[in-house]
DNA sequence: AGCCCTCGAGTTCC
DNA sequence: CTCGAGGGCT
């Protein structure tokens, strides 16, 4: 939300002139980016309501209207996007690392996983990191059939016609290669290239391009394929999606065989033997840095053995057997402005650096996050300051510390961090041990009223398209939107909307009809968007997998209320709180949900708003069952827990496999377990199995069943 | 009790 | 992406 800006009503002249002004420029920049089909920052109806703003305000002060106005130049048919892409296969992104200490532990976190001796000597491949954009081709019998772009890494855009243009891709392979192959890589852009390009636009009036990557971007995404095939473009393959049948049982063997099919794979890709030798390489190639011709940031390296990869499996979104080894980011420095506090979902405090704008590594920053008090206090910034910035990881810009004049920094005020909400005016408070400081206004705090809906709609939750920030804002404003359950009340107010400043006919129904159709909704996404503490995307599809239906989660939250004993006598309130959290995490019975989280849990639904809330919600949405996918195994669909210590694979890789073989693994034994897998020197939990007549194997009747239960991959 | 790994939460840039 | 904290092992 841009809480910066006032209402119309409320604004004077010279406020509207200066709003006038910046949205003149803000729609500018997004039109220009809408149009030439580079990569658009926000979501359609979040640029109609900044057009709508601009007509309002015109409408409310006449006489600031420009020649130039926004509102004679838009209006234009917007030119659809691209089409999505779903990927057969997501493309992930990698775990990063800016040391050889982070290199080595790395290496380290591989070898317990894989329950390795520290003399076990790992191999890798590395190559340089590419500063481009992904792209994943799909060739069908030899024949490219289509390209999509990353996206979210599981649905891209689909780019075909434009990557049909990129001179160094081939349409076609030769005989001989898998049915089905899918080849992933980095487009991108020579320097010298990229300088002749923005010349050119010079010199034509055409838009100037920050860095080769936002080109490599731009041109990428062209509507007219043939603006995309006068751009020039490169390719280098790095990685494969499906494979119908695998050429090789190694990295380094995979990018050959794709290298022989005609496809570019970079000339720095090598294979060694452990992380020093990585390393080696990484200074090699900082070295020949400036020398390649295009921009890198890094070196990928990767498990080379395919083997190994597919029992390192994956974390989150990053693969367990990849990383990528970053250069030292860029720095600059500028003015500490003001800091600002934000109010989140879960009324957290969060200070927002304002910065005077400044280019760092190609991008100008005029915001970084200080993540709490604590930091503040910990690099004692001060607005006013000069402080030195990066660009950490990727992106996030990161205030590394105050310089300049030390009697100039003392002589400026320390920021004063709120003990009440900017917001709502609540107090706000810091548990003890904790860093955030939260608003205590819950229901009542406007600011976790709207980021809570905003939560619920995103994508990642319930994925209501095209309902943006602004739209939320306005729904709330007309009293039509308090709770989830009212989004899919909107359609009573069809026609007030149609009333209403720039909804016409086609925004309102593309709206409701992606409300419509989210009134079916995985249980596990619901369970996300509900927005419960502790409970983000993985603990809500686990908690989701382990009750199946919302019948089977809703008669979980029941038993937890219910679980009321009463405490021990002479058991301190501590002791009993503590005992009472471990016994809700019991009757969850979910590896990765402790007493925490279970608590949390309770806590939600002892809570009479958010029952009603929750029942609402029910009877406007169907939430869908979370089946596991049924491989054919002997433990699909079993309950399953290890105990003891495993010697072929750690405990975590043996969760992953059998969950991958679409068991549930739980932490503790109930009567509810199909089978108890025992290892060395397991304690209570095996006697507890045999007396319940739990099924009991040993770690060698498990690696068998295992073996059996695998499907060969891809 | 201490340690390591993952996950959750909030944020930035385009 | 980074930081802090929860969960689970040793």
């Amino acid at each position: 939300m841009d809480r910066g800006d006032l209402g119309v009503k409320t604004m004077n002249r010279a406020q509207a002139a200066a709003r006038l002004k910046w949205l003149a420029a803000e729609i500018a920049a997004h039109s220009a980016r809408y149009y030439q089909a580079d990569a658009p920052s926000i979501s359609d109806a979040e640029f109609d309501a900044l057009v709508r703003e601009n007509s309002a305000l015109e409408a409310a002060f006449p006489d600031l209207v420009q020649p130039d106005s926004p509102s004679s130049q838009v209006g234009a048919a917007p030119v659809p996007g691209f089409a999505k892409w779903r990927h057969a296969r997501p493309m992930l992104s990698l775990d990063n690392g800016f040391s050889a200490h982070e290199a080595l532990e790395f290496e380290a976190r591989i070898r317990r996983f894989l329950s390795l001796p520290a003399t076990a000597t790992i191999t890798f491949t590395a190559e340089a990191k590419i500063d481009g954009l992904s792209l994943s081709i799909r060739y069908e019998a030899g024949r490219m059939v289509s390209a999509a772009t990353r996206g979210d890494g599981t649905e891209g855009e689909n780019v075909t016609a434009n990557a049909r243009t990129i001179a160094c891709i081939p349409p076609h392979l030769p005989e001989g290669v898998p049915d089905i192959l899918e080849v992933r890589g980095e487009v991108f852009m020579d320097l010298a290239d990229f300088q002749a390009l923005n010349a050119a636009q010079a010199a034509c009036g055409g838009k100037i391009f920050a860095n080769p990557r936002n080109a490599a971007a731009g041109s990428l995404r062209q509507i007219d394929a043939g603006v995309t095939a006068s751009r020039p473009l490169r390719f280098y393959a790095h990685g494969w999606g499906e494979m119908s049948a695998m050429p090789a049982d190694t990295q380094f063997g995979m990018m050959k065989a794709i290298e022989s099919w005609g496809f570019p794979v970079s000339d720095t890709l090598a294979r060694v033997d452990g992380m020093a030798a990585v390393l080696a390489r990484f200074e090699h190639l900082a070295a020949r840095r400036a020398t390649l011709g295009y921009d890198i940031d890094g070196l990928v390296s990767k498990v080379d053995s395919l083997a190994l990869q597919e029992r390192l499996g994956f974390v989150a979104r990053a693969p367990r057997w990849a990383m990528a080894h970053k250069f030292a980011a860029e720095r600059a420095t500028t003015e500490l402005l003001a800091i600002d506090i934000q109010v989140g979902r879960t009324g957290a405090l969060t200070p927002v650096a304002r910065l005077a704008p400044v280019n760092v590594g190609g991008v100008i920053v005029t915001n970084a996050t200080l993540h709490n008090e604590d930091e503040i206090a910990r690099k004692d910034v001060r607005p006013g300051d000069p402080v030195e910035l990066q660009r950490a990881g990727d992106v996030i810009p990161q205030i590394l510390r105050w310089v300049g004049d030390a009697d100039a920094h003392a002589a400026r005020a320390p920021f004063l961090y709120p003990d009440h909400c900017p917001d709502c005016g609540s107090l706000a408070t810091r548990e003890e041990g904790e860093a955030v400081r939260r608003c205590t206004g819950g229901l009542i705090c406007p600011a976790q009223r709207y980021e809570r809906l905003r939560h619920f709609v995103s994508r990642r939750a319930v994925d209501i398209d095209g309902l943006g920030g602004r739209s939320i804002e306005e729904f709330i404003a007309l009293g039509w939107l308090d709770s989830p359950a009212d989004l899919f009340r909107l359609h009573r107010h069809r026609d007030a909307l149609l009333g209403r400043e720039g909804w016409k006919q086609r925004s309102v129904a593309n709206l409701l009809d992606a409300i419509d159709a989210r009134r079916t909704v995985g249980l596990d996404r619901l369970l996300f968007g509900l927005g419960i503490r502790h409970v983000g995307e993985v603990t809500a599809r686990d908690l989701a997998r382990a009750t199946v239906s919302s019948r089977g989660f809703l008669a979980l939250l029941d038993t937890l209320v219910a679980h009321d004993p009463p405490p021990a006598p002479g058991e301190t309130a501590e002791k009993y709180a503590k005992r009472i959290a471990l016994e809700r995490a019991q009757l969850i019975n979910v590896a990765g949900v402790g007493p925490e989280v279970a608590t949390a849990l309770r806590d939600f639904w002892a809570e009479p708003h958010n029952r009603a809330l929750v029942k609402d919600l029910l009877t406007e949405v169907t939430p869908a069952d979370v089946i596991l996918e049924t491989r054919t195994s002997a433990v699909a669909g079993k309950t399953m827990v290890f105990t003891g210590t495993l010697s072929a694979m750690s405990r975590d890789e043996a969760k992953a496999r059998a969950e991958a073989l679409g068991a549930r693994v739980a932490g503790s034994v109930s009567a509810r377990t199909d089978l108890l897998v025992a290892g060395a020197d397991a304690g209570s939990k095996r006697a507890k199995a045999e007396a319940l007549g739990v099924a009991v194997i040993s770690e060698e009747e498990w690696l068998a069943m295992q073996a059996e239960g695998d499907l060969p991959s891809g």
